[in-house]
DNA sequence: TGGTTGACGACAT
DNA sequence: CATGTCGCCAACC
């Protein structure tokens, strides 16, 4: 199993996300922190993409706003929203307020 | 094999 | 606050 293979760092990534509890959500940024840096924001997003059974509308950008339309439009901020994510007139949340600490192992 | 793209972030200007 | 540049890793052509 290659350390370095992105196989396992997907599978952190996807553990990492499904951790994140209803009404939170985190950032590219520190999905990038938790898997050790190994990952680039991007590759994030790339891991992300598999986006199987993951509650992947709680990964949001660093300015608390939704990059991706998915395969449905306004898709994510819906669900966000029925979690209780309120979202601002700019279509973004207040992540000083949102925003998941998690604790590392 | 090499270059480009992509669900990003941080910093400089 | 807006724009431009670099870094970053993986997938795609």
């Amino acid at each position: 199993m290659r350390a370095k293979s992105a196989g396992s760092i997907f599978a952190l990534v996807h553990a990492w996300v499904k951790k994140v509890p209803r009404g939170k959500v985190v950032t590219y940024g520190q999905l990038s922190d938790l898997v050790g840096g190994r990952l680039s924001p991007l590759a994030i997003g790339w891991a992300l993409r598999a986006k199987q059974d993951l509650p992947w509308q709680r990964v949001v950008n660093a300015k608390g706003g939704i990059s991706t339309d998915g395969d449905v439009p306004g898709l994510q901020r819906r669900l966000l929203e029925k979690e209780g994510v309120r979202f601002g007139p700019d279509g973004r949340i207040d992540l000083d307020r949102y925003r998941w600490h998690p604790r590392r192992l």
